[in-house]
This record gives structure tokens, sequence and C-alpha cells, in this order.
DNA sequence: GTCAGTTTAAAACGCTTGTTTGAATTTTGA
DNA sequence: TCAAAATTCAAACAAGCGTTTTAAACTGAC
């Protein structure tokens, strides 16, 4: 059975943003792409900006009632004692990775996400400030619990970065074959080598936050200060 | 003394470029910020794709450079003896992180590389491709003969994973600051964030490359610790 | 079969884009 | 000083954009 107008119009469109970027991507590639009448899509959406913010909300609104889900899972096997760090960053990344290797769409949304992250258009930025509110606050709550000596802004820092070695993790794939032959065709594998960073970098030793341009300790002690 | 026009075009282009990306900067836009005619980027460059080229090629040779000065002056303290995992990521993020702080075009110049990165358009791919391709092999070699237990391809996944946060830890800070109050005033504070961060991250364990959820072969069978 | 409501179709709209033109102006070198 | 080269300028170009319009083709309930 053939999909309607409407959903052939956001599959579409989600794998030419994912293939040329939002602004390169037409209508009359869309429209083209899902068989469907150029007018289809302001008929269906109302503009190209609605469509943009469609094809996010269909995926990101169900990524973050997962990851919220894998965090309510874990809080409530723990029974009120702080989550590990790891399973914190399990409930965000690891159902991000895993909707990556969703070869059913998903794959190719999360190349798009991770790429749009930091786009400065001014209405997807707030668009995904709104979508993201409340995972986040959910995330950094758990996280301060689990580790209340980490500053929460140092958190947020880390938690920047490990957005960051995700976005690429997904959509850069073709940028890291340019520098060598590499093998992400299993998600699996993939999952384990990003997971591994992660958790290293989250745990890593708090920067001595001293204006110190000069050496630095290599190596700190033992305790577990970070994480 | 005022610069001359084809300096004006790139200065200009380039703060444009980082406030609404390549694509929605219009040569309308440019020439109006430089004060000069709308044919004049035509005139000087030839083409609107030439002066994303030379806006490029302008900072980033010359960042390339650095990194591998940074890296021969490792090489050359070493003595022929294997550097420190942190001293080559020293040589390679914190040149970087030095240019991003540098609030004389530097800074707004790195916020637009770590956003273009990942971008798919075919003619940017290539040019970093090229502009990379030396100093990404020195890196590569001089970090297998650090580490030589650590696989190539794991190496490269790292380093990819790395080059994803500091170009969140640039270019995102905006984004950061939807969800929460940061300060990214000091760039210092930053460098130590993020050096601890990565370095955190690339001497994490190697993934055990065994699947968890499901038994399936892994390619390679190493146990041995990274770093 | 009829008819309202929904969806598709083809064509054109106004506007912006990058680029080109050809003349005016400034700069250069002998 | 003066011609030649380099640069700037205003204006226009064709092409492509998102959007709108108007009519035709469906769809399901009665």
């Amino acid at each position: 059975m053939e999909p309607d107008t409407r959903t052939r119009i956001l599959d579409a469109a989600e794998k030419l943003f994912v293939a040329h970027g939002l602004d390169a991507t037409t209508l009359r590639m869309i429209t083209a792409g899902a068989q469907a009448n150029l007018a289809a899509v302001n008929y269906h959406f109302g503009s190209k900006e609605a469509l943009i913010e469609a094809v996010f909300r269909r995926r990101l609104t169900w990524l973050n009632e997962q990851r919220i889900a894998a965090l309510d899972a874990f809080e409530a096997e723990a029974k009120g004692a702080p989550l590990k760090p790891r399973q914190i960053v399990e409930a965000f990344f690891g159902v991000a990775i895993r909707m990556a290797a969703d070869k059913g769409g998903g794959q190719s949304f999360m190349r798009l996400l991770g790429r749009t992250y930091t786009e400065p258009t001014d209405f997807i930025r707030t668009f995904l400030a709104e979508e993201y509110a409340e995972v986040i606050a959910r995330f950094n709550a758990a996280f301060f619990k689990a580790l209340p000596d980490v500053p929460q802004e140092e958190f947020l820092w880390r938690f920047h970065f490990m957005m960051g070695a995700l976005s690429y993790a997904i959509s850069g794939a073709d940028a890291l074959r340019l520098l060598g032959p590499v093998d992400d065709s299993d998600p699996d594998v993939l999952y384990a080598r990003l997971m591994s960073f992660l958790i290293g970098g989250l745990r890593a030793p708090l920067p001595a936050l001293l204006p110190a341009s000069q050496a630095k300790p290599a190596k700190k002690p033992r305790t577990r200060k970070a994480a």
C-alpha cells in the first residue's frame, strides 16, 4: 500500500535534506521525489518552513520520549538512589545511536539532526530549543543527583562536547572516510566505540580552572573527582 | 589605512557566513558589508564558490601549518621517541582552540569551520579533504607511533569524535546557552575544559567490540586498553 | 446519481539569486 | 603627461525560488 502524499513528502524531504541541506533542497526536488505536485507542499504543510518543522518533529518528539522513558526505567530500577553516569549517558546517547542505526528512515534523520544542531537559522534554533527543553532538564537533574560535586556548568559543557561527538559519529562517516578506510557498517560497533569515548570524556578529571597557560598536572590522583 | 576591496570582501564574507551560513549569505549582503560594488565579488574571485574557497583557504592553510609546526616542535624535543598522546592532542586541538580565541577574525572563522566540516555540499567536501590530507597523515603517523596497540581505525574514529567535540565547543556556545547559563568568555577556561574531555575520551579503554545485545563475531579480538 | 469536501493538477506570480555587461573612473608605468 | 591597464559602477540578465491561483479530479455519505 502506497503511503499518502503527506507521508511521501515527509520521507522525500528528509532524505533530500540529508543529502543537500535545508536551503539547497528545493520544493521542486521534494515534490519530484515524492511524486507529488509542486503545490502539494504548501497545501499539506503551508510553507517550506512548516515542512521542515514537521520533518523534525515527526522523529524528534519520539526520540526524546524514548530518552525520557529510558531514564525513567533506570530511575525506577534504582529506587531513588542516584544513577551511574554510565546509565545517564546510555539513556541519552544510546537511544540516539540506536535510532541512527535504524535503516527505516531513522538513520538519515539522525544525520540531518546532528548537522542541524549548530545551524544558525533562527526559526530552527528556537524550534530545537523548545523540543529539547524538557529532556535536557530531566537529564541535567539526574546528572546533578549522580555527581553533586561536578558543577552544573561543567556538566553542560561536557554534555555539549558529547553532543558534538555524537553528531560527528552519526553524520560524519563520509568526512571520516576521506581520511582513511573506515567501516561504519555495524551500528553495534559504532555504538561501542562512541560510548567508550563518551564515558571516558565524561569521567575525565575536572580541569584546573586556573588561567594556567603553562604546564598543567599531567595526571591526577586516582580519586574519582569527575565521575 | 583602509584594506583593499578584496580583503574587505573576504572579511565581510567570513563574518556573514558565520552569522547566516553559506547559502543564506548573498553576494549583495557581502558587498554591502564590504562597502563594495555587487560586481566586485565576481571581478576579484570569479564566483561565489571561489570566494567561499578563498575565505576558507586564507585561514585554513595557516591553521594546518601551525598544527604541523607544533607537531614538529614536540617531535624535535622527543628526539625520536614516541610522543605522549596528550602532546599530539595539544598540537592539533590546542592550536585550533587558540585560533578560536583570537578576536581578530580567527574566532568567527573557527565557528564557521566547525559547522562546515559536516556540510554536504560537494565542492566544500573535496576542498576540505585536500586541505586536511597532509595534516591528518602526519598526526595519524604520530599517534600510531605513540600507541601502536591502538588500531588505526579506532584512532580515526576517536579523532573524528574529538573533531565533533571541538566543533561544538567552538561553534555551539549559543546552542549551549539555550540549555542553561554558561560562560564562554574566557578561552583559557574553554581550552582547559575541552582538553580534559578530549584526553579522557582518547584514553578511554578500547571498546569490547562484542555487541552485548546479540551474539555477533567481533571484527578484531582485542582486549588491551588504549593509551 | 448527486453533491459537498478533500486532494491533485497546471500555470503563473512576484521576488531574489548569481552573473554579466559596457561604460566611467582610478591607478599605473614610462 | 598620457595612453594603457586595472578597478569600480549602475544596470540589466536569465534562472530558479517559494508561493498563489484557479480549475479539474477524486472521495465518501446520502
